[in-house]
DNA sequence: GCCCTTTGTTACACTTCGTTACATTAGTGA
DNA sequence: TCACTAATGTAACGAAGTGTAACAAAGGGC
């Protein structure tokens, strides 16, 4: 099926156990933690490509969606940034992405100039900055592999796997998801068209690894499934304990 | 063809338009000036995945490759590194990709924790440190778009490109490029088959962009119709002039 | 020069996903 | 409750890319 594969029929990745360790030290966060914070409604923009890069952005609450216009009109997601997450930090001189909320969301801005000054003051504030776009690339990298690499239906899978983790994270319910997101929206992170993000969680809802409730809400009905699936495995391949048949 | 597409035939890519300027800063550059330097032979491991990130390394000639081998086998080169850049900043605590040399090749390393104490001592170093990551983060970027959107002889055409780019940057000739890599590369870096860069090249030698030496040697023979097909244009499309018909 | 290995190319059947067109559903407000 | 609308689901078809396999070309050792 792909380049340099050795003899597998499926094609899988690492990605849900390539996450690293959240780091303790909260330097940025404090940063933040009193800079002047924003309220802003649905669908507004945060910044433009284009834009000179004056800001670098924490969310309170709510989502946002970075992303790039192609020329020909095509968006592409790279990032679906929720609260706690920092935006714009990657950027040099100027943004080369959109960035636009996806529901009412607060953020807090600090500006570049003043950030850089802290770093002056505090090496570990620098520190914190490094381990935070390290983790950019990591993520770009995982995101590019699942890109490249998987199957529609892996992909969808993967993305709600990723959800699950986020929620988990935060100490949210991990059984019933709610998806930040339109469909529209994870084909444009996912690359691929709305129509084949239907029929992939349709797939996964007949291997009965989901059920759907509504448009938004995804119940996790086995998540061992989820990520037989993820890695690529038919849905009956799977045996119900560990790998595949 | 594509999600969100609004009326355009292909799909396009602002990828060599977006290479953001070299910054001249060299502190980095000063830091590895007098780190010991290696000299490796062809196919020499650098780190691997997992392995506990002691140094940082910079090549002074040759080329390493930077990649993952996912489950089954097969190999997402996520980065082909020359002289100048720098390898394995980006990661925290281990690596999680393998870097190996293509080439014999010369390179210095410099222990992190060396690193972090110069960066105490020179809050400008950390500043360069900083934009060679968001480099890293929008390179990687680039290459997901290109992995996600843009068809096989585009991704083909790109890669080219940026080879003549890199030539041009570096004061080498632009017309007679030398691949540093093989097709098997090629194909592990755009995720696509062998059998489809050979296909591509060959179209593109078909639409007299190029014309091929040998193996390794490519004529650049129109730059414009390369940045065309790059687009996503046709090779019919391409008037000769400027944009498609 | 000759053999042999590595690397690259071409052809054909097959799979996956995008496209188009249409049906259906959930949510909203009268 | 009922329609209305945006969002989503389904199905049929076609295009792009892959895998296999057979073949060609370059390079290395002798």
């Amino acid at each position: 099926m792909l380049t340099s594969a050795a003899h597998a029929d499926a094609v899988s990745l690492p990605v849900h156990r390539t996450i690293p360790p959240t780091p303790p030290s909260g330097r940025l966060e404090a940063c933040f933690a009193d800079a002047p914070s924003r309220q802003l409604r649905s669908n507004a923009p945060l910044f433009a490509d284009g834009d000179r890069k004056v800001n670098a952005y924490k969310i309170e609450s709510g989502v946002v969606l970075v992303y790039k216009i192609l020329n020909d009109g095509v968006r592409q997601i790279v990032r679906v940034a929720f609260p706690g997450d920092f935006i714009g930090l990657e950027s040099e001189d100027a943004h080369c992405y959109e960035a636009q909320t996806l529901s009412p969301t607060r953020i807090r801005s600090l500006a570049t100039t003043t950030l850089w000054r802290r770093v002056g003051e505090d090496p570990g504030l620098g520190r914190d900055i490094f381990d935070a776009l390290s983790r950019e690339v990591a993520d770009t990298r995982t995101h590019l592999l699942m890109i490249g690499r998987l199957s529609a239906t892996s992909r969808v899978a993967t993305f709600l796997l990723s959800l699950v983790q986020r929620n988990a994270r935060r100490g949210l319910d991990t059984t019933d998801i709610l998806l930040p997101v339109r469909r529209s929206d994870i084909a444009d992170f996912l690359c691929l068209s709305v129509e084949t993000v239907s029929r992939s969680l349709t797939e996964l809802k007949g291997a009965r690894a989901i059920s759907l409730r509504g448009w938004r809400q995804v119940r996790i009905h086995d998540i061992a499934m989820l990520e037989a699936l993820a890695d690529g495995e038919d849905a009956c391949m799977y045996d119900g304990v560990g790998r595949a048949a």
